[in-house]
DNA sequence: AGCCTTTGACCAGCG
DNA sequence: TCGCTGGTCAAAGGC
C-alpha cells in the first residue's frame, strides 16, 4: 500500500452508500479546494505523510525530524499499518463486528490549557494538509444521507447498507507525525464540543430513524471509545505555554492493513479494510496535548488515566480502578474501572498508551444514579481538558445498564440515561489531536473562523448545561457496543445495524438550534447581516472575556446570540447563535461580501470583541438553516434538495448550516464532539472552524491553505461548505 | 481515614 | 483437557 492514492481508493470502498463524504467535500469546497488530494497537501507541506501509521506515534515526543516523520509516518506502509492495525483497530472491529473505521483521538488536545484551564472548546481542525475531501471520506462523514449523526448528539453515522457495519469507528491512538501535522496545520475543522449536553450521541444510523425515536428510546449497549491521545504534538510546542490556537485538526487516518472477514487471534472478526480515521483535535502545537502535560504524572500515579480521560472521573462519574492488564492485540494496557457509586454496575475499560494517551474507552452498563456533583468529581477531571472531554463523554455517554443490567459494554451519552442496551455493541472511536494542526506559521495573518453549529438535537438535554459548559469537549471515539453473549461478530453486526438505525433517531434530542461561529480573521462573522440588540453581558466561566448577548431585533425573531472573545485567542471571537430563524437578512445588510470589512451592528461593534477584525459573516444562512432544524427529518432527500437553494432565501454568503444535519453530525463525530482538547486554540491565521451543535463536538477547521480562507474567502468557502454539506437526512 | 492505584494471582470462557 | 485470553479480585501502598 503504498501511496495515498491507494489510500484514497480504499476509502472509497469504505464509503457509505450515501453520498460519499468525499463527494460532499468536493462539492462543498469546490474543485479548487477539494480537488487536491491529501497527498498533495502532504507533499506541499513537506511534512511527511499525511496519514500516519500508528507506530510513529511512539516517537512523537522524541522530536522526530520532519524527515523522520515522513518516513515513519508513512501510514501506507503496510507494515506499520499492519502492526498497528492488528491491535486496537482489529479489536474494535471485532467488537463491533464490522468494519471499523478508526477515529483517532490520540491527538486530542486541550484547547488551551495554559490560558484557561477551563476553556472547553475543543476544536477539531482540519490541518492544512488535510483535504476536506479526505475528511469527508472519513467515517465521520459516513452515511451522511442516512445518518443523523452527530457525534456529540449521539448520532453516529452508522450508515446503512454495507457501511452500516462500519459504524464502528475505531480509535486510533497512534497518530504519529505529529510534527507533520503541526507543520501543516493551517486550517482545520474544529469540532467544538458543547458542554455536557451530549457530546456523544452517536447513534447515527438514521436510516430508519424517525422523529419519534428519541432519547427515550431503548438502546443497545453503547460503547464509546474515547481516544484522546493527545500528545504527540505537544512536543513541538509547549501547549501550555502557547496560547491556544485553532490548531485542532481533523486527523484522517487510513488504515489499509486490514482485510475483510479475517479474524484476529482472538477470533474476533476483523472487517475488511477497516479504515482508520484519525481525527486530531486541538492544535498540535498550540494546544497542549490533551493529557500531555499530565501524562507522566498520570502514568506514574496511576491517575493518569483519569487525567487522560480514561480516568475515573473524567466523565463526571467516579471510578475505581480495579485492574489493569495487557490485552492481546492491544498495544497498550487496558485498565478496568468500576463506578464507585454503591451498587452501580457500570464499568469501563480504558486503554491508553504509555504516554497516557487514551486509545480506547469502553463503558459497560448503565449508571443507576445521577452523576455526582461536579465538585465531587476528581479535581483532575475538572481541571484537565481531557478530563473535560471525558466528562462530556460520560455525561452523555455514561454507561448505562442494559436491560439485564450487566454484561453490556456501552457507552452512554449524557442525556441518554434512559437508554437501554441490548446486545448491541458498536464501537466507534475517534481521536483528535493536534497533529494535523497546521503550523501557526503556515498561514500567518490569516483568518480563523470557527463555526459552531448548534444542534437542535440533543439527547442529552437531561443535563441542561448551557453555554458555560458547552465548550466542553467530547471527543473521541465512541463505541456503540454490544457485549453480548453470543456470537459477537454476527450478532453484533446485525444488531448494530438495526440499532444504528434506531439510535440515530433516538439520539436526537430536541433542542434549540445553536450555531457557534468563531473567527479570528478579518472576516467578521459577527457581522452577520442581521440586526442585533445587546441585552446583556457577563463573564462566563472558562473565558475571562465578557460575553455579550444579543437578540435579533427583527420582529418575531427569536434568534439570540452571544459573542465572546476566545480565551485562547483574543483575536478570535466566538459567536453562538440560538433560536430559529424566521426571516432573512435585512436587505441593507444582506450583502454578500467576504471582505467587505464593514461591520454591522453586530457584537463586533458593541462588544468590541473584534478589535482587529473586519467581520463579515453570513449567518443569514444560519438563520435560515436553523429554521430548518425544526423540520422533521427528511430522509432520503438529496442534500441539495434539503439544503440547497431550494425555497428560501439563500444569501450569497449565507452559511448554509445544516444544523442537525448528518453531515455535520458526522463531522462532529469526527471531531468527537466536545473535545476540549481540540479547540480553543486559534491562530492568527486563517482558520475556519465549524462548531458543532451544542452538545456536539465542534469543528474548528483550521485554516487550510488550500482553502484560502483569508480575507473573506473564508466566508465563501464556508458558504460553499455549508451549502453543499451533504447532509442526507435532515431534520 | 478514606479512596484510589498498582499489581500479581485467580477465575471463567473459548477454541 | 489444556492453553490462551479477558476480566476480576484483593493485598499492598500512596495520596
Amino acid at each position: 500500500m503504498g501511496g495515498f492514492d491507494n489510500h484514497v481508493a480504499i476509502m472509497g470502498d469504505w464509503m457509505p452508500p450515501s453520498p460519499s463524504p468525499r463527494s460532499f467535500f468536493t462539492a462543498m469546497l469546490g474543485d479548487d479546494i477539494s480537488s487536491r488530494s491529501i497527498s498533495e497537501h502532504v507533499v506541499e507541506n513537506k511534512t511527511g505523510a499525511f496519514f500516519q501509521g500508528h507506530e510513529e506515534w511512539t516517537d512523537e515526543k522524541d522530536g522526530d525530524g520532519a524527515g523522520d516523520q515522513l518516513t515513519k509516518s508513512d501510514p501506507f506502509s503496510e507494515q506499520k499499518m499492519g502492526s498497528r492495525g492488528g491491535g486496537l483497530l482489529e479489536r474494535m472491529a471485532a467488537r463491533a463486528g464490522f468494519n471499523a473505521p478508526r477515529l483517532n483521538t490520540e491527538n486530542i488536545r486541550p484547547s488551551d490549557l495554559s490560558q484557561n484551564g477551563d476553556v472547553r472548546s475543543p476544536y477539531l481542525t482540519i490541518p492544512s494538509g488535510l483535504s476536506p475531501t479526505t475528511l469527508l471520506e472519513s467515517p465521520v462523514f459516513l452515511s451522511n444521507s442516512q445518518v443523523q449523526p452527530s457525534p456529540t448528539t449521539g448520532k453516529i453515522p452508522f450508515g446503512s447498507g454495507g457501511y452500516s457495519r462500519s459504524s464502528t469507528l475505531i480509535t486510533d491512538a497512534h497518530n504519529k507525525n505529529k510534527n507533520f501535522y503541526e507543520d501543516i496545520n493551517t486550517s482545520s475543522f474544529a469540532f467544538k464540543p458543547v458542554a455536557e449536553s451530549s457530546p456523544f450521541h452517536f447513534f447515527g444510523a438514521a436510516s430508519k430513524m424517525s422523529s419519534s425515536n428519541f432519547p427515550q428510546k431503548i438502546f443497545p449497549s453503547i460503547e464509546i471509545s474515547v481516544q484522546p491521545e493527545n500528545s504527540r504534538q505537544s512536543q513541538s510546542t509547549e501547549p501550555s505555554k502557547v496560547p491556544s490556537q485553532n490548531g485542532s485538526t481533523l486527523h484522517l487516518h487510513a488504515d489499509l492493513s486490514r482485510t475483510s472477514g479475517k479474524k484476529d487471534a482472538s477470533g474476533n472478526t476483523v472487517m475488511s479494510e477497516p479504515r482508520a480515521v484519525d481525527i486530531v483535535g486541538g492544535n498540535a502545537e498550540h494546544s497542549p496535548p490533551l493529557d500531555e502535560p499530565q501524562d507522566e504524572d498520570a502514568d506514574q500515579r496511576g491517575g493518569g488515566d483519569a487525567a487522560v480521560g480514561g480516568g475515573p472521573s473524567d466523565d463526571g462519574y467516579n471510578w475505581r480502578k480495579y485492574g489493569q492488564k495487557q490485552v492481546k492485540g492491544s498495544e497498550y494496557p487496558r485498565s478496568y474501572y468500576k463506578c464507585t457509586h454503591p451498587n452501580c454496575p457500570v464499568k469501563k475499560k480504558v486503554e491508553r498508551s504509555p504516554k497516557g494517551h487514551i486509545t480506547e474507552i469502553i463503558y459497560k452498563g448503565t449508571h443507576n444514579h445521577p452523576k455526582p456533583p461536579p465538585n465531587r468529581r476528581s479535581a483532575i477531571g475538572s481541571a484537565n481538558p481531557l478530563t473535560d472531554m471525558q466528562l462530556n463523554i460520560g455525561d452523555q455517554n455514561g454507561a448505562q445498564i442494559g436491560p439485564d443490567g450487566d454484561s453490556i459494554w456501552t457507552t452512554m451519552q449524557k442525556g441518554a440515561p434512559d437508554w437501554r442496551h441490548d446486545n448491541l455493541e458498536v464501537t466507534s472511536s475517534a481521536s483528535m489531536g493536534g497533529e494535523y494542526s497546521n503550523g501557526p506559521n503556515t498561514l500567518p495573518g490569516q483568518n480563523s473562523t470557527h463555526f459552531e453549529l448548534g444542534d437542535a438535537v440533543d439527547a442529552s438535554s437531561t443535563f441542561s448545561n448551557e453555554e458555560d459548559e458547552d465548550d466542553r469537549g467530547t471527543h473521541g471515539s465512541v463505541s456503540l457496543g454490544y457485549d453480548g453473549e453470543g456470537d459477537e461478530s454476527d450478532s453484533k453486526r446485525r444488531k448494530i445495524e438495526a440499532y444504528a438505525t434506531e439510535m440515530s433517531g433516538a439520539a436526537r434530542a430536541i433542542r434549540e438550534p445553536r450555531v457557534v461561529v468563531q473567527t479570528t480573521s478579518e472576516v467578521d462573522i459577527l457581522d452577520d447581516g442581521y440586526r442585533w440588540r445587546k441585552y446583556g453581558q457577563k463573564v462566563v466561566k472558562g473565558n475571562p472575556n465578557p460575553r455579550s448577548y444579543y437578540k435579533c431585533t427583527n420582529a418575531g425573531c427569536t434568534v439570540r446570540k452571544h459573542v465572546e472573545r476566545a480565551s485562547h485567542d483574543l483575536k478570535s471571537v466566538i459567536t453562538t447563535y440560538e433560536g430559529k430563524h424566521n426571516h432573512d437578512v435585512p436587505a441593507a445588510r444582506s450583502s454578500s461580501h467576504g471582505n467587505s470589512g464593514t461591520t454591522s451592528n453586530g457584537p463586533s461593534q458593541t462588544g468590541g470583541a473584534l478589535p482587529t477584525h473586519l467581520h463579515r459573516s453570513e449567518p443569514s444562512q444560519v438563520h435560515n438553516n436553523m429554521a430548518r432544524f425544526d423540520r422533521p427529518p427528511s430522509f432520503g432527500l438529496p442534500e441539495r434538495q434539503q439544503m440547497g437553494p431550494g425555497p428560501g432565501p439563500r444569501p450569497p454568503h449565507g452559511y448554509a448550516f445544516g444544523m442537525n444535519q448528518p453531515g455535520f453530525a458526522n463531522l462532529a463525530m469526527a471531531g468527537l464532539g466536545p473535545n476540549p482538547y481540540m479547540g480553543g486554540q486559534q491562530r492568527p491565521m486563517s482558520e475556519m472552524g465549524f462548531m458543532l451543535p451544542k452538545g456536539e463536538p465542534k469543528m474548528e477547521p483550521m485554516s487550510e491553505p488550500h482553502l484560502n480562507l483569508a480575507n473573506g474567502s473564508s466566508s465563501l468557502v464556508y458558504n460553499q461548505i455549508m451549502n453543499r454539506l451533504p447532509l442526507g437526512p435532515h431534520i
